[in-house]
DNA sequence: AAAATATGTCAACACTTGTACACTGATAAT
DNA sequence: ATTATCAGTGTACAAGTGTTGACATATTTT
């Protein structure tokens, strides 16, 4: 092990405000135009596992063969974009964490900020929600950690709000991944909308926002029973 | 318009017991092939928009031009496969009828026999589960047409065993569809299981009995409030 | 200033893709 | 018995695929 590394060795680490020598600033350009050009291309009705390699480096405008000089293939793009795609996810507690809980009709709020959100990051939900079950087992099981890492820390705010304060850590985790399910489900209502029909969207997200009030007062309710469960 | 068609055209209708012909059970036999070949590559680890129309038949064993003799394009398959798909969903709830509502721990027990029924039908709940979110638009939306009805056969049947009484229809459609969101979510889980991992599988059936027992739960102490709703 | 480094380009490869057309042979209709 | 029909075959073609290697050029290092 050297302690000081001889060449470069340009890192391609996400630290956002390192200052980049010139060269890492190009190839960080032309990287971002290859996920977004492979963002672009799920967004046109495609699915990762029929996206291929010349396709991406046509829509981001670079020749074939300077894919190779950001990943090894487009399997390593996809997660990249899992990644990219769980902060995206994670972001969004962070934001809601930052604004405080509003405790008026709050499902509802929290519907509405979701649905702005999701709008807002389109091509990053359609990437979590389309590639979740469907396609590459890889990316599938990347994307599960990034969703479960999600209920998770969502778990945690729930708790620390000390909302459904009754319930033991692992039936909450257990009520937030119904939770995450149904947001995640109610992501492709959202994306698939025509958008201009103002009608199904109120009624989608009456829809939406019932169902969440369902399970929370369903939570509310709940007690665990540590020993036989019947009934 | 002619009220005798002059020759055969074959219908390529549903019709299960139909007398057929020498040569239309030939076809049927190839059309199937063709059929079971694109649900296996699906089951593979690819999604419906990177199938090839090659591909296929090669793993259906017939030459490329054949599959023009029984679809358009690979698109058209994909529709049929919905059909079928939808039809197994269906399947589900008029066996579920047959036998009769356990009434003890009715829960567990209906999940038993869901995770059964996914794994003998793999292939369709694969397809059905993958393609709903992602991928093709039109495979999507007819895709939501078939969840759509069978959540709407669901609804009845609750209807008529008189659970959830005290529900409107409307309600009681949008705990189904909760429920069948619930159901769809937890397929991808069982397919995905390892197999052999009991301990695992165990702990994914409590999780998911636990999410369902939550839901109805909530649902049981719903009320509708037809004015304006609050809290 | 010279040498090293690394991003992007170009040309070429072996291969696969969807589709068209003419053809075969068994089955069905006359 | 003759003819028509049609599922499946074979060949062919233009276009697209992933990958390789040598090359250009601008930036960084020495």
């Amino acid at each position: 092990m050297s302690l000081r590394r001889k060449t470069s060795e340009p890192d391609d680490s996400e630290a956002v405000d390192e200052v980049l020598p010139l060269r890492g600033a190009r190839k960080r350009r032309t990287r971002d135009a290859l996920i977004e050009a492979a963002l672009t291309l799920l967004s046109e009705g495609r699915s990762f596992t029929s996206l291929g390699l010349r396709e991406i480096t046509r829509v981001a405008g670079v020749v074939p063969t300077s894919f190779y000089r950001h990943f090894r293939d487009t399997n390593e793009l996809g997660l990249v974009l899992v990644e990219e795609s769980g902060l995206t996810l994670r972001r969004m507690l962070r934001e809601a964490r930052r604004s405080g809980a509003p405790s008026e009709d709050m499902i509802r709020r929290s519907v509405q900020v979701y649905k702005q959100y999701v709008l807002a990051n389109r091509l990053h939900f359609l990437f979590i929600v389309g590639e979740r079950h469907g396609g590459s087992p890889v990316i599938r099981s990347a994307i599960r950690n990034e969703v479960d890492q999600f209920t998770a820390e969502l778990t945690q705010d729930l708790r620390h709000l000390a909302m459904l304060p009754q319930l033991s850590t692992a039936s909450l985790m257990m009520i937030c991944g119904l939770v995450v399910n149904t947001m995640l489900n109610a992501a492709t209502d959202i994306l698939d909308l025509p958008a201009d029909s103002r009608k199904l969207a109120k009624q989608q997200e009456d829809n939406f926002v019932k169902q969440l009030r369902v399970i929370f007062f369903g939570a509310k309710l709940w007690r665990d029973s540590p020993g036989g469960e019947k009934s």
